[in-house]
DNA sequence: TTTAAAATTGTTATAATATAACATTATGTA
DNA sequence: TACATAATGTTATATTATAACAATTTTAAA
């Protein structure tokens, strides 16, 4: 092959897996995924996992532990994945990335009781959203 | 049955599979619960499921979400779940509950741009332990 | 520009996590 | 008692995720 897909940093599928998840206005999970590239040639699970897990080591999307569904980062600030946090409806399931410098800074400098300091930190704050509300 | 389980408020699957959780240092799976518990009579994994959401739903246990594991609650502040806060070794994997009466009020009182509080959030934080630093 | 290492892809099979659905028994309370 | 609710037992299946291996593409160094 010749033409190469690399004028950003993504591969071909990693790419493909962005933009759909870049473009959906809810967290996708990964069959929802897998379903929905197989006419663009991925057709197995690995290859979806394999770029789901590359975008989420390169900060490029989320993995939302709660719903295990993904979304992309909207959060120029959350430095490949360091310091994250959400906020999910319990009744219509929408996810929104929180960006709080406050918040990020709080939570970053927090230290225990022991005085131990966390390197990475994930949050997920659970109510309704102002439409469900 | 005359001999009746209920001194506390668990019942029988309830109780035997909160000790286990209770005595365990670290966070247990479903299926390993399940496999603990077959000598037991617990022998299908929804009376697994089952238990572990009703405690979870009385607060008596935690789900660490990151790792799909559970832990006994050790935090009487934490009311029923609604305010859950976790430090894990991302070398040993241990998981410790964090007991802090100050996060736990920055993080109860925390609203969102929009002026949106939220009811309920759990927060981890990945790090190393004190024994794997 | 060859070439070797690293990254990515393709593929099959299977492991691990979780729930649906239905029948039955036990418990709490009017 | 007798009715509603909660808990249990059971089979089957859905959903989420990884192992293992072969092949190709990309990167970057010689």
């Amino acid at each position: 092959m010749d033409k190469m897909y690399k004028e950003n940093n993504l591969s071909k599928n990693q790419q493909i897996i962005f933009d759909l998840i870049d473009k959906s206005s809810e967290p996708l999970k990964a069959y929802t995924i897998l379903f929905s590239v197989q006419k663009k040639g991925i057709k197995a699970p690995p290859q979806v996992y394999r770029a789901l897990d590359k975008l989420v080591e390169t900060g490029k999307i989320h993995k939302i532990e709660s719903k295990n569904a993904f979304v992309a980062c909207r959060n120029s600030n959350c430095e490949i994945s360091k310091a994250t946090a959400f906020s999910i409806c319990e009744s219509c399931e929408m996810v929104d990335e929180i960006n709080d410098d406050k918040l990020t800074k709080y939570l970053t400098n927090f230290s225990d009781k022991k005085g131990t300091k966390y390197k990475r930190f994930n949050l997920e704050f659970f109510g309704l959203c102002k439409k469900c509300k």
